[in-house]
DNA sequence: CTGTGTAAAGCAAACGGTTCCATAAGGAGG
DNA sequence: CCTCCTTATGGAACCGTTTGCTTTACACAG
């Protein structure tokens, strides 16, 4: 049936352990039997079964990209297959799988992820966001296995993870819209229990503080990183009495949903409400009007995120000291939802 | 170090093959021994190997979704999003794992397929569109691996395939255009090696057809599924002396490209150009305007196709006379850029 | 001519399971 | 009381590789 290494073996009049050799270049080889070994595999179709191979070598080749929720849920944010299509593609390039896994929950994730990494099917896990509190990587530290984290923990120092300046992004985002002119700045943030909400928050914070203009309390809601809660959001801030003149939202997601609201109560962007957000996906420049978005790097971060974890895979180099936090740069791309705002023409 | 069914068969006084054989719930186990086993590898933290089990079961659970093109370039349409919502979602209802790959170009992705399939690393293969000449399919059908086309070929009958009714879907989204007073046309087309393409073209080419209407090759021009395609199309089109009133674009990403052409020049959608395309991905209502596009139903196509290639794996019915094509309905969602157009008014 | 070093290849024991076959212990039937 | 089944378990081979330890065969120095 399936041609085996003995079968090779037996071809060539050798030993299995010779062409085994051959197979991973085996120094002791003489040249003449690697040849002969290897024009027999080529002729009799010889493929090395990696099953085998990972039972001897505990080894897989693959990793695993872990999604916390449901897939049908997180999918539909294009955040994720921006980070998957950089994760596969260094993936590949480094001769490694991905693997795909998503739980319904955060026990569910954990499940799978054990069974997997315990199961020895794959070598590591690249897992999303970090919530403050995570059972997840509890038992990635606890057993010891690579992981990398897309996003920041700040339970513990010595986590491998690549994330951006989500603190300098916001600042950098909020103070677009300081410059713009607009002086009473909303923040739609997303669960406070994600790292990054708290860390977007406190940027948007820091810049208003830093230029002396208003901070309230209802000028910041919470939601979730989908459309209906900036649909929600929107509602809420067009309804307050002095409401502010733009806004920061946390992911582009949430200003599609702003967008939208604001479209049907017949509102302009940005003359009514400027906007910023943040991740920059695909989509942001094709909205009207486009939205001015943070690009945050997100393939660049799937496919850091990927090395990273490869690299650690090989070498488990758990010398402290060395660098363990990636920090991709991001960028404010401005496009219309900010630009030329009444806001802009009454300070000038 | 990691606990095997061995050190679980010590510490419970056992052989192995009992503890073996309480794991897949052999009948002939005491419900005794049975309660005693499952408590002390509950108890050790047990977790069986996969890869042992698959070298000797010839089975991993898990099968791979392969992508023609690199990474890079296809996740860009959200498409292949959905797809593999619907796809991670089946599987991992059905216990299994589901593993990306994709290579630069066919051969690649012949390398990686046959690699993972005997390498024995999957036990299945969902594939992506069909080029009317395949090399991937000819290699998994002369070896008879379980595979699925999403998509379908016209060169083999016996095939397992899930796909839509392109050529009836085409139909419909032109005589959309037609009976809101459309005369004149225009079709975007994909790769004409892609048999989605040629369908397409195919129903856009019977409803005109169908109505008298005029057919023109200059109405119909060839590109990828991309926006550059739609991009260039678009001026192509607006170039025309007797440019077509309407068009049908083979993907919505095209329609994104010609909106933004559109957009540029300060053409108005859909007055001066109306457009219906396909696929309706999750963007395609946040659009300005928002696409009228045929709903083909991704997420079901891909719970489909794994769905179907799940169930071939488990019990090889190789039978012919079974159904091995799957079609997914598609409806027409009619959005405004197809709405109140010109042309209608002109007809009314 | 014997001892030693070295290159090339073989043997066999893992890796962690599954499963066919054998065995032991009871219970039933003669 | 002795067979014959049945039921619950143990033993061992095997899945396809890798790899440490030998073995073989020379070549060369003493």
């Amino acid at each position: 049936m399936t041609v085996t290494i003995k079968d090779v073996a037996k071809k060539a009049g050798v030993s299995p352990s010779t062409v085994s050799r051959v197979l991973s270049n085996h120094p002791r080889i003489s040249l003449e039997t690697s040849r002969k070994v290897k024009a027999i595999m080529e002729d009799m179709g010889y493929t090395p079964n990696m099953m085998a191979k990972s039972l001897v070598s505990k080894t897989t080749n693959s990793i695993c990209f872990s999604l916390p929720k449901p897939a049908e849920e997180l999918f539909s944010n294009l955040f994720f297959m921006e980070l998957i299509r950089g994760i596969v593609t260094q993936a590949s390039r480094s001769g490694y799988d991905v693997l795909i896994s998503s739980g319904a929950n955060e026990k569910e994730e954990l499940e799978a992820v054990s069974r997997l990494l315990k199961g020895r099917r794959v070598d590591g896990v690249i897992l999303l966001y970090s919530r403050t509190d995570d059972a997840v990587i509890d038992f990635l530290e606890s057993n010891d296995y690579p992981f990398v984290l897309v996003g920041r923990s700040d339970r513990y120092e010595n986590i491998l993870s690549v994330d951006n300046d989500n603190v300098m992004a916001a600042y950098d985002a909020t103070n677009h819209l300081i410059s713009m002119g607009h002086e009473r700045i909303g923040f739609v943030s997303g669960p406070p229990n994600l790292i990054v909400s708290r860390d977007r928050l406190a940027g948007y914070r820091k810049a208003l503080l830093n230029s002396g203009l208003e901070m309230r309390d209802e000028w910041i809601v919470e939601g979730e990183f989908l459309q209906d809660s900036g649909y929600r959001a929107m509602s809420f801030f067009m309804n307050l009495p002095n409401r502010p003149t733009a806004l920061v939202a946390v992911d582009d997601m949430v200003s599609f949903g702003i967008l939208r609201g604001l479209n049907e109560l017949k509102y302009k962007v940005p003359d009514d409400l400027a906007i910023v957000s943040f991740n920059n996906i695909p989509l942001s420049e094709l909205s009207s009007p486009p939205i001015s978005s943070i690009d945050i790097g997100i393939y660049h971060l799937g496919y850091t995120a990927s090395q990273v974890l490869i690299q650690n895979i090989k070498s488990p180099n758990h010398d402290a000291g060395y660098t363990n936090r990636f920090v991709i740069p991001h960028r404010l791309i401005v496009r219309e939802s900010s630009m030329y705002s009444h806001a802009k023409n009454k300070t000038e």
